[in-house]
Formats: structure tokens, sequence, C-alpha cells
RNA sequence: GGGCCCAUAGCUCAGCUGGAUAGAGCGUCGGACUACGAAUCCGAAGGCCGCAGGUUCGAAUCCUGCUGGGCCCGCCA
């Protein structure tokens, strides 16, 4: 990367300096290199000078620190052997500010033509083992939007990492153990005595009605899973099953339940998105192998465990929050860590506040004797507010317990870097988990991203007929297609609630950001396809043609398309996918103003065969970091837009 | 009561881990095509970077305290 050998130039001046007595010796703080701002402070700006003139100062023995006369001291040994630099010069309070010679731009352009379809990656990362989790949607239903945007950042944020030289692990913690998949399992029995009668599937005849619960999963998905559960067995098996009591059938219809729906809904829903795990890490299997006793032990010889009575909670408003736990439930939420909720209406709030009034006697959990001391995490000491129990009084582990158990076996598995991609509504549980990592000697770090509003034309929008209350990720997938569902997911910081507009994510126009990346490309691709049809040109890097590249809007271009690779690599290191939509989004702006500004005194194919060349190299430059930046995102790259006609109303799809 | 996140143009948001005169899109107003894709571009107007202190050569960025908004605060998962 031209920003590394430019940096390292400037690092042997400093040592120059430090030779002459002008600096002191040792660590000092790297050199930072800023594109600036304004075209006249050339390419690279410089701070080290001002970093660094107190240690001049003390170094030389001035009285006032004097950062322009370092700066000095440092161009004066500045040397180039390459020949890149064309113009250094000391500005402002101190700062440097270094141009390259056009050829050094030139040259580097070939890395593009060189790296091709990996041009922008690096090995910033050096191959460290990494994992990152997202998603981990219970496999009780259906995904919703705020699934979406956790699956689409952690699947983004994971192949940047891999980007970035990072050796990735994508990996969904299936949450099918614990209360919630039992309340599956007999929702879907009971469901399916509904339709045993209603339906008249054979050999069912006869069976009674298992009557729903209050507390079962209501969606209508669940009498699919019911349907599915009945067909799957002989028709003479059924009336037995139906008829036998749930606990004696209880572990084999979850079993049945979560299984049809991680592979009907779940992953369904990731294909469409095109996503794919590398690892599917089910939790009941902590449980089977007993590997929460396991990690208590190694909690225990590391001295973090006690046995503590747990005080309530510190005193809330009730009623405010009996009324969210019953609307919260109403729509389930008692999700793993995926979620993040769709804004819902009011009015649905109104109503949960309503019906908590009644005394519908709703509690999913008995009362907890108190003044019985639980064993519990010291998590306290880590940063935590409170200690938190592995074992509740009826014995079992808790949910903490088994994610302890989860993380463990993560650091056994030798991932030294762990990112943890959550819905906010998570946030309570973050001290907690990183705390406990910490205390197993492993570092964890949690992406928590902001609920997201779904809009159509400014208006909240809503949809959804199988599942009450939420917008499901299918049902925006089929509304607004794959990739605009894609990049509007990672359009914000995660920690920004997200508004997102359907109606203009189907737009075929400039202010629909995806539309707009995509035409780009596929305008390239246009100019591309030109030169070849016309005058049979293929785009490829000339030394003696580049030379012709001498506009300064070309070196501009230039140089944004190489920082692409640094830009990846800070974005992996940040965790934060959408600085590479606004880098797309701005690299093609700056190629239409080109384009446009030049389009009748200095186009792309003309008869001067240099200017042509090379003007062509660099439209190819850019069309490739274009796709090379949708494919790190999962975004297509059409070669063609399709035109707006009233009845194209698809998305379009290209690998 | 406590914890986490957010506050930047009329609206929606960037701001590269502390750099020089704070940027983009939408919206408003005014312009540019006999086409290598006008599905685009150019220009203008628009700012107490929520408020008050602090740290230093230098703060939208870091620290503290306020104000306003979001999420959360079970032995549930």
């Amino acid at each position: 990367m031209m920003k590394l050998r430019i940096a390292a130039l400037v690092d042997s001046a400093l040592d120059a300096c430090v030779a002459a007595g002008l600096l002191p010796a040792g660590e000092r703080p790297r050199v930072q290199l800023d594109a600036p701002k304004q075209a006249a402070h050339g390419d690279f700006a410089c701070n080290s000078a001002l970093v660094l003139q107190k240690q001049h100062a003390a170094a030389t023995g001035a009285q006032k620190p004097n950062p322009r006369a370092l700066a000095q001291a440092i161009v004066e040994r500045l040397k180039d052997p390459e020949g890149l630099l064309s113009k250094v010069e000391i500005a402002g309070p101190g700062f440097l500010n270094l141009t390259l010679t056009p050829a050094a731009w030139h040259n580097e352009l070939k890395s593009i033509e060189a790296e091709g379809a990996k041009f922008g990656r690096s090995n910033a990362g050096g191959g460290k083992k990494t994992m990152v989790e997202f998603v981990s949607a219970n496999p009780t239903g259906p995904m919703h939007v705020g699934h979406g945007r956790g699956a689409v950042i952690g699947d983004t944020v994971a192949s940047l990492l891999d980007w970035a030289g990072y050796a990735v692990t994508r990996e969904f913690y299936v949450n099918d153990a614990g209360g919630q998949v039992f309340r599956l399992g007999h929702a879907v029995l009971a469901r399916a005595t509904e339709i045993a009668q209603s339906e008249g599937i054979e050999g069912c005849a006869g069976a009674p009605l298992v009557p729903l619960d209050p507390e079962d999963y209501q969606g209508e998905y669940v009498k699919d899973v019911s349907r599915a559960w009945l067909l799957s067995m002989p028709a003479n098996a059924r009336l037995a099953a139906l008829t036998t009591p749930f606990e004696q059938q209880k572990e084999p219809l979850r079993k049945f339940s979560t299984d049809w729906v991680i592979t009907n809904l779940i992953k369904e829903d990731l294909k469409l998105f095109n996503i794919r795990f590398d690892v599917w890490f089910s939790e009941k299997t902590l449980h089977d192998k007993d590997a929460i006793t396991a990690a208590v032990e190694e909690l225990k010889k590391k001295g973090v465990l006690a046995h503590e009575v747990l005080e309530k909670p510190a005193d809330q408003k009730k009623a405010d929050k009996t009324a969210k736990a019953t609307a919260a439930h109403e729509a389930k939420s008692a999700d793993a860590k995926g979620e993040a909720k769709v804004a819902e209406a009011k009015p649905d709030a109104k109503a949960a506040e309503a019906k908590a009034a009644e005394p519908t006697g709703h509690g999913d959990d008995e009362p907890v004797p108190e003044g019985k001391p639980l064993l519990v995490m010291k998590t306290t000491r880590f940063g935590d507010d409170r200690d938190r129990p592995i074992y509740k009084t009826s014995g079992e582990p808790t949910y903490f317990a088994a994610d302890v158990a989860y993380h463990w076996d993560k650091l056994s598995r030798g991932y030294s870097r762990m990112v943890n991609v959550w819905g906010a509504d998570h946030g309570g549980y973050v001290s907690r988990m990183k705390a406990a990592v910490k205390s197993m000697g492993g570092e964890l770090e949690v992406i928590l991203f902001q609920l997201v509003n779904l809009l159509k034309d400014g208006q909240p929008f809503k949809m959804s007929k199988r599942a009450a209350n939420f917008v499901t990720l299918r049902e925006l997938l089929e509304e607004a297609g794959a990739d605009a569902t894609r990049f509007f997911f990672l359009l914000r910081r995660g920690d920004m609630a997200l508004d997102f507009d359907v109606a203009l994510a189907k737009k075929n126009s400039s202010d629909n950001p995806v539309f707009y990346v995509q035409y780009g490309h596929a305008r390239c691709c246009a100019i591309l396809r030109k030169a070849q049809e016309e005058k049979g040109l293929t785009p490829k890097w000339d030394a003696a043609a580049m030379q012709a590249l001498t506009l300064p809007e070309e070196l501009e271009i230039a140089r944004r398309l190489l920082a692409f690779p640094e830009l990846v690599a800070s974005a992996a290191e940040a965790l934060e996918p959408h600085r590479v939509v606004f880098y797309l989004q701005e690299t093609i702006a700056q190629f239409h103003g080109y384009y446009t500004k030049y389009k009748k005194t200095e186009r792309v194919i003309t008869d001067d065969a240099a200017k042509t060349q090379a003007r062509l190299y660099l439209v190819w430059a850019v069309a490739q970091v274009l796709k090379n930046g949708l494919a790190l995102l999962g975004v297509s790259a059409p070669e063609r837009m399709q035109s707006d006609a009233p009845e194209a109303e698809g998305e379009t799809a290209e690998a």
C-alpha cells in the first residue's frame, strides 16, 4: 500500500532526526498520514512534527516547542530513493504536506489488475482465529426484520474480517434448550389436533383436541409445523401420536419442531440473503454432554464463583414493566440474541397496557423463593452491576450458565478473537457476558445494533398477515429484494436506529443508494463494452500509456481506488461495515462527476491511443473496486441495469 | 433509581479512531445531453456540531456534569 511506503520514508527521516539528537531515542507514536480534504494539501498530510514537538523541544533544550522547525528538520532528512514524491511542503502549524508524482500513482494502479477480485484484501489480521456469532435466533418461529439487520451486519463483519486477513468462522448458536422450545412443541401438538379434525388428515380420526395454551406460540406457522409433523409419520401411527400426552413425547416434539423451523424458516431466509454459516452450534449439546458442570469446575478453579443470596432487583415502575413484558411476550420476545424489535405501532402497546391491567394470570414463572443461597458467578468483579446465578432454585442451569459454557467452548476451540452481534434489547446482557469471558481469560467484543423502523413512503409499514405483530424478514425480502435489503441494513452505523423505507429501496433512481452504486458499476461496464465492440479494445495496464492520465480528477480517482484496501482494514478493525457502503457511494459519485465534466472535451474513447488505453484502464479499475466492494457487502454488481419498464418489478439478480 | 447507545444543514445521516476553511444525500432554487448509460452531473442557499465546563499545539471527535430521545435493568430464553 502506498500509504505504508510513504509512512516508512517519514519514519526513517524521524530516525535520522534521532541520530542527529533532535529527538529522543525510543518509542514514539507511529507515523500517521491523513488524506487531506483540500486538494492543495497534497496527497498525504503528516502530523509527526506536531505530535513530537515537545520531545523535540526537550531534546534540543529549546524554551518553546517549535513544530515548524522540527518539520523542517524532517524534510531535510527525508530520503526518496524511488522518486515517489514530487512535492513536500510545511504548512500551517507544522503539517507536512506530501504530494506524489503522477507516475507513482500510475504504477500503483497496476496492483488492481494484478489482484483483481482480491484487490482490497490484506493480511492485517495475521490469520488470527476469529469467530463471529450472529443471528442466533430462537428456533421457535420465523425471523423478523430485527434478525435481518443482525444477520447482515454479522455476515458483513465476518466478510470484512476475512478480507482483512483474519481466519473467520461464522457461527449460529441454536437455543434449542430451555422452556421456550417446549412451548413450541406443545403448540405443535395442540395445532395438530385441530388440523387433524379440520383437514381430515388420514389416520387422525377420533383424536381429542389438545387446547393451545395461552403461553404457547400462537403464530400461523405453527400449523405448518403441525402438518409436517403429522405427515412425517405413517398414517397408522398418527392417532397414537395425537393421543399421547405431551409430557411423554415432549422431547421428540421439541426436536421435530425446532429442526423444522431451522430448516424451513431460518435457513431458507438466510439462503435468500445469501448467508451461510460454518457452524450451527446447538445449546442442547452443551447440556447433553454436561458442558455446564465442566465449565463450572473451571470457573471454580479461577475463584470467580460464590454462594450468595440474591436480592430482588432494584425498584422499577411496576405497571410499566408488566405492560412491557406482556407486550413483548405477545409478540414473542423471549428470543435469543439476534433480536431487535421492529418499531411497532403504538396502538399495540396501548392494547398491551390495557391487557396488563386485567388479571390474566399470565406468569410464565413460578414465584421464586427468597433467601436461598445460589451458586453465582462474581461478574461484578469484572464490571457487571449484579452477580449472576448459575443454577436456578430448581437446580436447573440458567441460560447464562449455558452461555458461559458455550463461550468456554469457543475459547477451547482456539478463538482468540470473538465477536457477537446482538440486538440492542440485549444491551443489559453485554457486561455480564463480557465479564464472564474475561474471567475465563478471553475477550469478547459485542456489536449492539439498534432497532429498525420499517417505512413505506415515510409512513409506518405494515403488512404482516402471518405473524401477528411483526413484519417477517421473508416478507421484507420478497418486497424489497435481497440486494436492497442488505445494502439498506448497512446504510447506517449499527448503533443508530435505522429507518428502512421499502418504497425507496425498490426505486430505480439515484436517491436509492443501492441503485446508485449498481448503476455506476453498470455504466462503467457500458463504456468498456463499447470500447470492445467498436474498437476491439480491452482494458489493461500499460506503463507507457498510463502517463496519459494527467487530469487532476483522474489522479484523485486513482488515489481513492488505491485507498480501498486500507479502508477495508480499518472498517474491519472498527467492526463497522457501513464504512464500505459510504466509500462505494463516494467513489462512484466521484467517477460520475469526472465523467460528466469531461464528456465533451476529454472522452474515454478517442483517437488518442494512449489516452484511450489509460482511461479505459481507469474505468475498468473503478468497476473492479465497486465490484469487490459490493461483493464484500454481499450485493450483486450487475453489468447492465434493467430498464425501468412499468411491468418490471423484480430485482436485478446477478452473481 | 441504575446501566448502555444516540444528539452534526429544514429532513436522513457521514466525519477515516485528536488535525488545517465540518461533508454527502433528500428537499428548495437555478443550470447542463444530436448518448462511450441525463438511470447522470454542476452551481446556489442552508451550521452555536444539544448545553456548560475540562484535557492540549489543536476537540464534532477524549473526560466530567447537565438536557432531551432510544434500549435495557428476572433464577425467562
